[in-house]
DNA sequence: CAGTGGTCTAGACCACTTT
DNA sequence: AAGTGGTCTAGACCACTGG
């Protein structure tokens, strides 16, 4: 009875792999490098390709291993630092910003988003579609929702379709004075576009980012931006990608 | 020849499944309900459990579900917003913010934490151990690192352990003039101690924040904060927990 | 084409909570 | 004890990539 609290509990087998494989990843694997199929791995350790599988999945979420159908499993590079709370107020768009402009629509809008705007439910916006890519890669894609009341001089007649329109309500954008913004982040799953343009399978983890921006009192943007969940480490304050070398998550404590 | 690229592409079972749960969730249930269980639910769908499982899976990491072992499936509350990037630049344990104290250890920390402050390897630090609730609920646990050199008043062996010694170091901490605060988030796994105290299970998915805090050109602080990403919308900004209705991840497009 | 990861099945047992 | 979700198995087939 005078025994520390003895640990009865068996530690669930795929949450030891993990832990197994996690450190050989540190000490015997180099990044790019592309580990032995999941079959063979599974009969290494002696469990069912379905419990390797639920190690693999994890340390893919946690941003240690990229696994690519037809191809295989390789040692990810560790995560790029992307600033998304850049201190200065800027509409999206202003000069030097990550993003490119892919296209742009009129279009109705997500029930929740026109109350975000405080639009009607059936009132179209100009949604402009862009991603950002950073080291050559697509890390994020982003729907930026503009009410045409924030943009009431674009003459939506003239101007084409695609980046060009998208540009377009972009540049009428800052006309106006920012007064303010507030974004909030949470987990997600990629919807089947995003997930095209992120080059990953739709359902995968995404950190999205949810922007308003604010001017005249009211909600004049609001852009929905969807971060690579397995690749980005989103940062913001006063710089922008300073190294942490790896996130300290599921560490051995 | 002349036909639109005709959508070959059979759908996933489980991800046809969430979209259909998804909708169910929307107009048939109400928030706290259970769900039928797991058993039925496959049988009802004509799947198999584990395929069930898989969207359910996916609509728990989007908020939108809560599982617990033993008990059931329920409808989840939409995610409650956090603020961790308030503007005023202030310590951690300043007077109003949102954790509380749970314990104080002087020991050695990972190599990453050691590199981030800047300190040798097995130099030991101080690392307070505080959470955060919100409406009574565990939303995120902080192991926050201080290096000796940050609060060198400190008498170490005078103070007790416990919260006691913790909140002296965060008082000793508030003396220093914070320069300024770099965070970044990323997507994690919880650790064994941080589900825990988080109520989930190990390696369930959190939002780790990071964050440096800068004074006399130094680290004089390290923050690693876990937030149920489950639950958890982290807001950044102007103002704290403005509402969104619900976020925009997984719905059709 | 062969080889990879992704999906799916039908079953078993375990850990946990509640009654 | 009964019922829940969590873990695990051994197999099958599919979708995709590359030579």
């Amino acid at each position: 009875m005078g025994t520390t609290q003895l640990e009865t509990v068996p530690e669930p087998k795929y949450w030891h792999l993990k832990t197994v494989l996690s450190e050989a990843l540190d000490s015997e694997f180099s990044v790019g490098e592309i580990l032995p199929n999941e079959r063979d791995l599974a009969a290494r350790f002696g469990v069912a390709r379905a419990t390797l599988r639920q190690a693999l999945e994890q340390l893919e979420l946690e941003g240690r291993l990229q696994r690519r159908r037809g191809v295989g499993t390789t040692v990810a590079p560790p995560r790029v630092g992307v600033a998304v709370g850049t201190e200065q107020h800027v509409w999206p768009g202003a000069p030097g910003d990550a993003w490119q402009p892919v296209d742009c629509a009129r279009t109705a809008v997500p029930a929740a988003v026109a109350d975000a705007l405080g639009t009607g439910r059936d009132e179209p916006v100009h949604t402009v579609r862009r991603s950002r890519t950073t080291h050559g890669r697509p890390v994020a894609a982003e729907l930026l929702y503009v009410p045409s009341a924030s943009v009431p001089d674009l003459s939506a007649i003239d101007t084409p379709s695609g980046p060009a329109r998208a540009r377009a309500v972009l540049r009428e954008l800052q006309r106006l004075e920012l007064e303010g913004r507030e974004s909030a982040v949470e987990l997600g799953s990629a919807r089947a576009d995003d997930a095209r343009e992120l080059d990953r399978l739709p359902g995968a983890p995404v950190l999205v980012v949810t922007t308003r921006y604010i001017a005249d009192g009211r909600v004049a943007a609001l852009s929905v931006a969807t971060y690579r969940a397995d690749t980005c480490r989103l940062t913001f304050g006063d710089s922008g990608g300073v190294e942490i070398h790896h996130g300290p998550h599921s560490r051995a404590s």
